[in-house]
RNA sequence: GGGCGCGUAGCUCAGUGGUAGAGCACACCCUUCACACGGGUGGGGUCGCAAGUUCAAUCCUUGCCGCGCCCA
């Protein structure tokens, strides 16, 4: 073996190894089902910092309960990313001076195919770099037969049941991608903008009570007075009551419209009215709504790409036509148009700002709605789009949540979850794009619509000879991967799989996609299966750059994890991922850190190493080996304890303390102590419990780190048909043993007193030294004489009374064990060193008595607390007092 | 405006109603027969601030300050 671990060296090869053998999923029948899908990443995706957290997260709990014997599955497969895969291949097109445009529809999706063939799902390799043992053979699309059939049976019943419906209202409309998107795809970004004041004239001669013959409106947005239908003012507004019902002529179109009451203008904001634009804007939505306008009569000023078209009634200016709705590319559009306009004919009201300048428009900055993917704003926009009724479907997963069928960790999630699905809105679900699930909806030619699972059957629907055509949008790329944890299972066939795997037993996901998909995996689950789709949601946090910055493109400080495995190899970056994963807070990223788990699988790897060249193999048994020596039965509870810890951590999910619990009874017990104690006196007992408690570390470390513990597993025996990853998890057998563990644990603090007094005296620590104990020690030090002659460097092991003078003295539990030093002893350092011994008991020893003596501490405090203050005032008492005495001893 | 979370050693983070922990960093020692990606020893924290509850508060409550995220 080599002295230093090389990851890169191994990980390929078990990755091929675990995967061709089919030990990822191992058959195993009779064995407790274990579940997990993965969130699936999109096509067009490469595997990034996120991914490895999310990833390692799941992993480690498949492999976990793999080794606990359960038949575990770990779903896979891709998401078909429909905007996002659309734009790349879009860009690849434009980068040839080809657009999508010139094919038809069909020959598009068809090179969509072949791209997804050629350079897509790059990532799949990536997360086998991770060690992810998903179900690699069954990978699921959610793009392929199966899910396709899902889909339309899933729109299909939800439109019967009247939960998928057609409606004519204003959409997030991405002027870019020239699709429609949903609430959750809108990101709200501040902008720096302007606010415009305008005279809207009141027609008729009608002039207010005040004199004035107009009414003020101010908007972020003036382009939007070309589609204006009504001014707003709030009903109880003294100042406005006598011209509700009355007619304002708008200045540029010379559209004449009423002033409405309607208790959305807010009579303390600016003017008190607001101009309405119900086509453009979803406050003036509602209230031309309220008002009595049909959505098909709002007016529409804008085409789809935001660009100025005629309004129904004809009444836009020639000039505007086709221009965009602001300023774009350097060149002026629609809003700096209307505002010169406005300004020309003498009806924009001037901002006066602090030095008494006039400005155009007051400075402002403004709440603006972006898309998630196109990055341009969005135009609110009148188009008919289909609809989930998601207040309907919501109801089963708030029950679900709120009795505890599904717990979501950690808890603190549990409100943001019901304040989303609490006040959700109907969820859009139609795309104006060509790649994706095509929306099963046919229309006749007279507003019939037909919706089926096939054409044949829509048809049949609308009768022989009808000429039907399809909708041509596409759904929602969620509405697929909300169908993920029944319909990867074989859903709507009624399947053994199904059966068996649903609900699964936890999912692992991100916050940041709890709304987008997470909720709707619940909604869809619980209606189509009737049951809850996992009974855990655990939430885990982002991973943050170094600084605590989010990580972005545009920032340009990505970490990309690939990187990592190749630096620090992909246990040490798994580990880092669990290790720092305390129930969903962010996770800052820290080469260091990383840095110190691989120095963790080296540590391991040299203990193996060790162990090799001493003739420590494998354990050939579950259960602990007969042990006499205290050191193994040390050791044995030790390995106990740990297990015990690890499966308290897991069930609680708390990957740190797991992860934590392995690193430190890996390197502190078993290699610090452990090891050092039993050099030089390996004997057959000892040989099979350090190979036993060895393989108890590979296997409770290998959900961490699986690569470095498989390796080492068969490297150490002969186990070619027990490879790790299929192998058992801990089952010591073994409780704590007492007087093994009260005999090391002394063995420790004496070794480290003496260590303590060595390098504060100034003695070199492989000084070799004789030690004078009281008679009381005696079948202790008997037990434990091989490690005290190795571990503790004693030369000579006495019990007669030590020479009183030039002395070290070392108290332990209460014992003063003496250690000459004649010649080499600096009186005056074992003086200071056992005066700062003496203040730190003599301090603990006080603060103890103190409470003890406080007689509302004795009456209040509960009884244990007041016993162990006692016990624990008696041993700082003796202790203070032996070394007081040894202090005196010394003169 | 509403909600959630955070503020603990120089850094990254655990944690508990009863004397504060880890990793890294730091100082000193050690070329000890697995490992210098190592071993040993040690220094370092008024647990954001203030008040309250309690026999006892870093932990519970309230307020404040600072930071972050989500929603409107």
């Amino acid at each position: 073996m080599e002295k230093t671990f090389d990851p890169a060296a191994i990980e390929a090869k078990w990755a091929r190894e675990w995967e061709s053998r089919g030990l990822y999923r191992p058959a195993r029948p009779d064995a407790e089902p274990f579940t997990i899908v993965n969130p699936p990443p999109n096509v067009t995706g490469a595997l990034h910092i996120g991914h490895a957290l999310d990833n390692t997260l799941q992993d480690v709990l498949i492999r976990y309960e793999r080794l606990r014997g359960k038949d575990a599955l770990w779903v896979v497969g891709m998401d078909h990313a429909g905007i996002a895969t659309q734009m790349v291949v879009e860009r690849q097109m434009e980068e040839r001076q080809d657009k999508r445009t010139n094919y038809t529809r069909e020959e598009f999706v068809e090179k969509v195919w072949q791209w997804k063939a050629e350079s897509g799902g790059q990532i799949t390799g990536q997360l086998r770099r991770l060690g992810c043992s998903m179900d690699w053979a069954n990978e699921r699309f959610t793009m392929d037969e199966g899910l396709n059939r899902a889909v339309a049976k899933v729109f299909v019943e939800l439109y019967h049941q009247n939960l998928i419906y057609r409606d004519k209202r204003l959409v997030n409309w991405d002027p870019k991608l020239k699709t429609a998107i949903s609430d959750l795809e809108v990101e709200t970004h501040e902008v720096q903008g302007s606010f415009w004041h305008f005279k809207y004239p009141l027609a008729d001669g009608v002039t207010l009570d005040d004199g004035r013959d107009h009414i003020e409106v101010a908007t972020t947005r003036p382009e939007t007075m070309l589609a204006d239908m009504a001014v707003a003012v709030h009903p109880d507004d003294e100042r406005y009551k006598s011209v509700i019902g009355k007619e304002i002529l708008q200045p540029i179109t010379g559209r004449r419209f009423k002033v409405i009451a309607d208790e959305h203008a807010d009579p303390e904001l600016g003017s008190g009215a607001v101009k309405i634009t119900p086509g453009h804007d979803f406050n003036d939505f509602e209230v031309g709504k309220r008002a009595g306008m049909r959505p098909g009569e709002m007016l529409n000023m804008f085409d789809g790409d935001a660009n100025v078209i005629q309004t129904s009634d004809g009444l836009i200016p020639r000039e505007y036509l086709g221009l965009h709705r602001f300023r774009r590319d350097g060149t002026d559009g629609a809003r700096e148009l209307v505002v010169k306009q406005m300004k020309e004919l003498g009806f924009l009201i001037p901002h006066l700002d602090k030095e008494g300048l006039e400005h155009d428009a007051e400075p402002r900055t403004i709440q603006t709605p972006f898309g998630d993917r196109g990055g341009v704003v969005i135009e609110p926009w009148l188009t008919d789009q289909w609809y989930v009724d998601a207040e309907k479907l919501a109801q089963a997963p708030i029950k679900a949540v709120r009795d505890g069928r599904i717990a979501i960790v950690p808890k603190s999630w549990e409100k943001t979850f019901f304040n989303w699905m609490e006040n959700i809105q109907p969820w859009c679900i139609s795309r104006q794009l060509w790649w994706g699930h095509r929306i099963p909806a046919w229309f006749d030619g007279e507003g019939n619509i037909f919706v089926a699972e096939s054409e044949e059957e829509a048809q049949a629907e609308a009768g022989a000879g009808v000429k039907l055509e399809r909708d041509p949008d596409v759904l929602d790329t969620w509405f697929s991967s909300a169908l993920w944890p029944f319909a990867t299972l074989g859903w709507p066939e009624d399947t053994a799989m199904l059966r068996r795997h649903y609900p699964n037993d936890v999912l692992v996901s991100g916050f940041d996609i709890l709304f987008f998909w997470d909720a709707r995996m619940a909604m869809q689950g619980m209606h189509f299966m009737g049951e809850v789709p996992w009974k855990t949601l655990y939430l885990h946090g982002l991973v943050r750059a170094p600084d605590g910055q989010k990580m972005s493109k545009s920032k340009g400080n990505v970490v990309d994890p690939l990187g990592l495995i190749d630096q620090y190899g992909a246990d040490a970056l798994r580990f880092f991922m669990a290790a720092m994963e305390s129930q969903g807070r962010d996770i800052k990223m820290d080469d260091a850190r990383l840095a110190g788990y691989r120095n963790f699988a080296t540590k391991l790897w040299n203990a193996a190493r060790f162990c090799e060249a001493n003739g420590i193999a494998a354990s050939a048994s579950l259960e602990a080996p007969a042990a006499s020596l205290p050191v193994n039965r040390w050791i044995i509870s030790e390995v106990a304890d740990t297990v015990a810890e690890m499966e308290r951590a897991f069930a609680a999910y708390r990957f740190d303390d797991a992860a934590n619990a392995v690193y430190s009874f890996a390197w502190d017990h078993f290699c610090d102590w452990y090891l050092e104690l039993i050099k030089g006196a390996i004997d057959d007992e000892t040989k099979a419990t350090a190979g036993w408690v060895l393989d108890q570390i590979l296997v409770m470390l290998h959900p961490f780190m699986p690569f470095i513990t498989e390796e080492l597993w068969t490297g150490l025996g002969d186990r070619e048909n027990y490879p790790l990853i299929t192998a058992k998890w801990p089952a010591p057998g073994a409780s704590r043993d007492a007087e093994a563990s009260a005999d090391i644990d002394w063995l420790i603090k004496l070794v480290r007193e003496l260590r303590g007094a060595k390098a504060e005296l100034g003695l070199p620590p492989g000084a070799r030294l004789t030690a004078h104990f009281p008679a009381s020690l005696k079948a202790r030090t008997e037990r434990l004489a091989a490690q005290l002659d190795r571990a503790a460097r004693l030369e000579a092991i006495r019990f007669d009374p030590a020479p009183a003078d030039a002395s070290a003295q070392l108290v332990v539990e209460g014992e003063t064990i003496t250690v000459p030093l004649e010649g080499v002893i600096d009186i005056a350092a074992e003086r200071e060193r056992l005066t700062k011994a003496l203040a730190a008991a003599v301090k603990e020893r006080d603060s103890l008595a103190g409470r003890l003596g406080n007689a509302s501490f004795i009456e209040r405090a509960k009884p244990e607390a007041v016993e162990k203050a006692r016990a624990d005032h008696a041993a700082k008492a003796a202790e203070a007092d032996r070394l007081a005495a040894a202090l005196a001893r010394l003169g």
